[in-house]
RNA sequence: GCGGUCAUGGCGGAAUUGGCAGACGCAUAAGACUAAGGAUCUUAUGAGUAAUUUCUCGUGCAGGUUCAAGUCCUGUUGACCGCACCA
């Protein structure tokens, strides 16, 4: 068969008859299947593209055989870094880079026959999109979800421009290799905090992956202690957050990050040199070095002192770059007994150890992080740890010097830019009115295009003065447009709502559509995205929801991971490695559904593996063998009346099971053992044609649910056979079969019979026969009477239909 | 470092969720058909041992729970993914 031809043909013909367009009538029936849209890359259509489009479409063309409306659209991600990276190298505009590669994409993925809905196309570098990429920027500000305050960037003061972390390599700038420091720059924030316990209680109800949903909860990371304040001798008050209030009166210094504003103005004369310099060190060293336990603790003396609210004792203050000014208070207590990290902190800077928990069950060997009974805290002596942190907090509180306080791993999402391609914040600063959102009629700002984007320190869009420059739309003063762009995380946080209504001119979605179509019923991309993409849509469609546009509180109901698919090699595929291996040359050698086939059947699909393409030839032979089977069939005349003996029970049995089995296979995206039933099911029926004594008419209905079950899994293979079949109607028209459950009953089955848990015989018992039958019917089997001999059995084990198990003694 | 995942024949991978380990396929071998076969069909194929239908071992490694463990528990080794500005 000419795959090459028949591809187009049914292309073709399904284009033609709107086949895979979703149809609102039915929407009471919709399936919406989701895949995570794509980055326009130069390097056209990878192995990971075809593996997460091509098999998610054979699981949404099965959905559609089993009756559901599928809904499935493609779009873009169009907008980030490497497309302005490569206009910074060659001069090319980011804009016409990106269409022209979008448009490559788009001939291949409709080269792939997959049933994407062209319709609901969406790209996000188009001012019909971010313009309500901007609207959603501004309903958030409107309700406080957004907001302003100063945060560190990479910084190469070499380059004079902000890197993404990707762009530092081992601290140092990959272009020219300054070392990068950080450097404080005034950006806009999503309060996504404010969801953060939802976002964790949500999860429960998801059918999500065990992992994904842990990952998403560890990146939460709540975890439930209090607040407590010191004073420092100039009257300075700060909090520090802890789990172990229970310790309060162990402390022995506190630790305030190195960014934390009061190191700045607690600092000692004395200490100033010393300080500055240990602030400007831990400028370099990024947040993963910085959290490890296993690197040496360091930090300085900054000359001052803070007093314990506990017990009115003072203790020093000390900058740690052990201490993040982004997680809790930006400060902690150090507790030498009770904490590894303080422990060999203070042995490190000769503080003293305090022991204030003692072990109940024996000896406190320190640092004793356990909990235990308190001793030396005053009134609280005698108490449990747990009771203590309850008992000191409410004392504290009292005083107003502490507070129950549950803590969040969780940080706010940064969301703000210094970059050209993304989609401007639309926001303008005026000398008089301070921060003014763009009124919504004026959107979208337009990123305008005669910009110069290589970098000089500025963000691309400040040196654009006929953007920049703008009227208040309060005050009509002369103001200034915000010059930053948005994460692109933010056009892909909110697009699944865009599809179902694209072309939408005067809101980003029209309420009534969406709460029909969503949620998305099967979401389907990279286990990458576990903590980020996945947790900012979540946070979106819940803002969104409380705002009242939307009526439901998750946008994903079902989520599947596929794996990632290796080089040859075994390492992931790189063209530095030179292991890169393209889908062209196969889909050339054996067309798009032999592809697909294969992809489905050599791996198990959401682990992936190493690409090996022996397997390959193997599934283009399994296709022939169809055709030849289908060809030869084409001609059989069914007859009336069909005699059904052993042999016809075996195909009906082969067929039913087969049915059943793929059914199951496809809907949990385990492909590979989908394709092996279907493989099994080829060699019965081309076993049952061998013989002489045959009927036409069983083997033309087995055929053709072969067809059926084959249809979703390689698309214009199937029609073509269904066409040879004499059927006027697309296979996609047709109902699945369903599963004949009474050709799955066999009369006997098989057991086998083991004798203390080791297999020894096999039996074959009626299907209902009694405990007592079966124990019978194995102690009568020749091996196992020899075997048990004068032994007696003390004990007998049957579980149906698989095994009775003798314990002899 | 923290969080997460994985480990099964020569290879890709199955195993109904605690019940016959190795489905299906690749590779290999033997045979059939043939003028020919890199086509097609049939059979065999975890390792060792026995040599008919035997026995033993076997799911990274070391323990444990159980009548029964690839599956559950504890420890351990190795590989991979994410870590907040790649998308």
């Amino acid at each position: 068969m000419d795959m090459k031809q028949i591809e187009a043909k049914w292309q073709a013909k399904w284009e033609k008859d709107k086949l895979n367009y979703f149809n609102k009538k039915n929407v009471d029936k919709k399936f919406y299947c989701l895949e995570m849209f794509s980055y326009p890359s130069a390097s056209k259509l990878h192995l990971g593209h075809w593996y997460n489009y091509g098999l998610t479409d054979s699981y949404a063309r099965f959905k559609r055989m089993k009756g559901f409306e599928v809904f499935q659209p493609m779009g873009f991600d169009a907008f980030g870094l490497p497309a302005e990276n490569f206009a910074i190298k060659t001069g090319k505009h980011p804009e016409l880079t990106t269409l022209e590669n979008i448009e490559t994409m788009e001939g291949q993925l409709k080269a792939m026959g997959a049933m994407f809905d062209w319709n609901a196309e969406i790209k996000t570098c188009m001012p019909d999109y971010y313009k309500w990429t901007q609207w959603l920027f501004l309903k958030l500000y409107e309700n406080n979800l957004a907001y302003r305050k100063e945060a560190p960037v990479n910084w190469c003061p070499s380059c004079n421009t902000v890197l993404a972390n990707e762009q530092v390599d081992d601290g140092h700038c990959e272009r020219c290799g300054t070392q990068v420091i950080k450097k404080n720059l005034t950006q806009w924030f999503f309060k996504i905090t404010q969801y953060a316990e939802e976002l964790l209680s949500c999860l429960d109800g998801l059918d999500w992956p065990e992992k994904t949903k842990a990952m998403q909860k560890n990146w939460i990371g709540k975890s439930s202690g209090g607040e407590i304040t010191f004073t420092a001798e100039s009257g300075d008050e700060f909090k520090v957050f802890t789990t172990r209030a229970d310790t309060v009166f162990g402390v022995s210094y506190v630790v305030l990050a190195p960014e934390h504003p009061l190191v700045k103005k607690l600092t000692t004369e004395d200490r100033a040199k010393d300080v500055e310099k240990y602030v400007e060190e831990t400028a370099k060293i990024n947040e993963i070095e910085r959290l490890s336990t296993t690197r040496e603790k360091t930090g300085v003396f900054i000359g001052a002192y803070a007093i314990n609210p506990a017990n009115g004792k003072k203790v020093p203050i000390y900058a740690a770059d052990y201490v993040l000014y982004s997680y809790g208070t930006g400060a902690v207590m150090g507790v030498p007994a009770h904490d590894a990290r303080d422990y060999l902190f203070a042995q490190k800077y000769d503080l003293p150890v305090n022991v204030v928990i003692r072990n109940p069950k024996g000896e406190t060997e320190l640092p004793y992080c356990e909990d235990g009974m308190l001793v030396n805290s005053l009134t609280f002596d005698g108490l449990s740890s747990e009771d203590a942190r309850k008992a000191i907090l409410n004392s504290l509180s009292k005083e107003g010097k502490g507070q129950h306080k549950t803590n969040y791993r969780l940080r706010d999402w940064l969301v703000s830019r210094q970059r050209y391609w993304g989609a401007p914040i639309p926001m303008i600063h005026c000398p008089h009115c301070g921060t003014v959102p763009v009124p919504y009629k004026d959107l979208p700002v337009e990123l305008p295009k005669d910009v110069e984007f290589r970098p000089d320190g500025k963000s691309p869009l400040a040196k654009c003065e006929s953007f920049v420059k703008v009227k208040c739309p309060v005050c009509g003063a002369d103001a200034e447009r915000d010059v930053d762009t948005l994460d692109t995380f933010v056009c892909s946080s909110w697009y699944y709502l865009r599809y179902p209504d694209n072309k939408n001119e005067d809101m980003p979605f029209d309420p009534e559509i969406i709460n029909q179509m969503l949620p998305v019923d099967k979401y389907v991309g990279g286990p990458e995205h576990a903590c980020m993409h996945l947790l900012y849509a979540r946070f979106i469609t819940k803002a969104l929801r409380d705002m009242g546009y939307l009526k439901f509180d998750e946008p994903f109901t079902s989520l599947t991971h596929q794996g990632i698919i290796l080089g040859p090699d075994g390492n992931r595929m790189s063209k530095s490695r030179g292991n890169v291996v393209s889908p062209d040359t196969y889909i050339e050698e054996f067309g798009s559904d032999v592809f697909r086939l294969y992809l489905m059947f050599g791996f198990d699909y959401t682990e992936g593996g190493p690409w090996d393409d022996n397997g390959i030839k193997s599934i283009a032979k399994f296709v022939e063998r169809i055709e030849r089977l289908v060809t030869k069939v084409c001609s059989y005349k069914p007859e009336k009346n069909v005699q059904i003996g052993k042999e016809e029970k075996d195909l009906l049995y082969a067929e039913a099971y087969c049915v059943k089995s793929v059914d199951r296979d496809m809907n949990v995206f385990s492909f590979n053992t989908a394709i092996a039933r279907l493989m099994e099911f080829v060699s019965a029926i081309n076993k049952y044609d061998g013989l002489s004594e045959k009927s036409n008419s069983l083997i033309l209905k087995a055929v053709d649910t072969l067809i059926l079950l084959l249809a979703p899994c390689a698309p214009h293979f199937a029609e073509e056979l269904w066409a040879m079949r004499g059927n006027k109607k697309s296979v996609f028209l047709e109902d699945y079969p369903v599963c004949d459950e009474n050709a799955l009953v066999k009369d006997e089955v098989e057991l086998a019979v083991q004798i203390n848990s080791k297999v020894k015989a096999k039996i074959n018992v009626s299907k209902d026969a009694t405990d007592d039958e079966i124990k019978a019917i194995a102690l009568a089997n020749d091996i196992i009477k020899k075997i048990v001999g004068d032994s007696q059995v003390v004990k007998v084990i049957i579980v149906k239909g698989r095994l009775v198990n003798l314990i002899v003694k």
